[in-house]
DNA sequence: TATTTAAATAGGAACTATTCTTATTTAAGG
DNA sequence: CCTTAAATAAGAATAGTTCCTATTTAAATA
């Protein structure tokens, strides 16, 4: 999972900061694991799996335990500081991005690249949908080969069963 | 997880018999497993789990494997007689529906309801989605409370953690 | 119809992702 | 500083999925 290189380094950290005033608003404890696993979340592209955000993260705090992981990142996904992105592979994934955006997903690498579209709101839902119950969001996602993949070429995955 | 209304047994047959001789011509043996797997698919509403078709199919074989559903339904997959959708639980779900369509997934109860939109196939994606990687499929995905969900009201669903 | 054989299955073990339990540590308020 | 409830680490437990292998079976062939 490669670093991001959209977001310097003071983005981040204004983020974080933010992000810490946040959880006080919320009455979540700053602790320290908390604010690594956010900042890893925000340098991290792809959607990060809670094993990258571990792995990330152990070399600051070697003694981090992947409970503590999963345990932040419900957390702050039930306090609707994050969310959770659907797994084409079997792994939870987690978006620190809350802006109406959409995903491109890659059936190879598993990877999720954001995009925006923002005409795509404006767009009305046929009868048929919105009659199924209460829409709570509505987003866009493609699937298909990221040009990284495709670079690679047809080596370096594999599938399951036969 | 119900049985569905919108299609009567006749239908569902008639997809069988299809069926059955499309896994003749993908060079896939025809056994009682397969025919019974996929009619568990058709006749579920709500896109099953490995479980419900499971559970739903020892019935009419007593000691049907486990694995077996698991290996069959990713066969099927890989021969493109099905797709997987992604999980907002844990669980993997399939789909026996190939045409071109749309997904409303309960945040509740996670069941995923299939919805159309033609459409929706004609508006263009925005060039920087299309930078992305070779797309090979845009779908949308609604988010929200079901209705059979919504009249059972706040109970009977938990969340992780906190 | 009987024989052959590679493919498919059942059953259970193994593996992997996630959650739970409990003793210890720590943030934050007094 | 103290206090204390909240958070954490470590490892056990659980759940979903895949692997292993002996047995069964679909379907091609005689
Ligand atoms: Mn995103
Ligand atoms: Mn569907
Ligand atoms: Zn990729
Ligand atoms: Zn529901």
């Amino acid at each position: 999972m490669k670093r991001a290189k959209k977001q310097n380094r003071s983005d981040i950290e204004e983020r974080v900061q933010e992000f810490s005033r946040l959880c006080r608003k919320n009455d979540l404890r700053v602790t320290n694991q908390r604010l690594e696993i956010f900042r890893a979340l925000l340098e991290t592209v792809g959607h990060p799996t809670v094993e990258d955000v571990f792995h990330q993260i152990r070399t600051i705090l070697p003694n981090l335990s992947i409970d503590t992981v999963y345990r932040t990142l419900t957390l702050f996904e039930n306090h609707g500081l994050i969310t959770r992105v659907q797994c084409l592979s079997d792994k939870g994934r987690f978006d620190p991005n809350l802006e109406n955006h959409h995903h491109f997903i890659c059936v190879r690498c598993k990877k999720i690249e954001d995009f925006y579209w923002p005409e795509f709101t404006d767009y009305s839902i046929p009868d048929e949908a919105m009659k199924l119950g209460m829409i709570q969001m509505k987003k866009v996602e493609l699937r298909g080969i990221c040009n990284e993949c495709r670079r690679k070429g047809r080596n370096a995955h594999q599938k399951k069963h036969s």
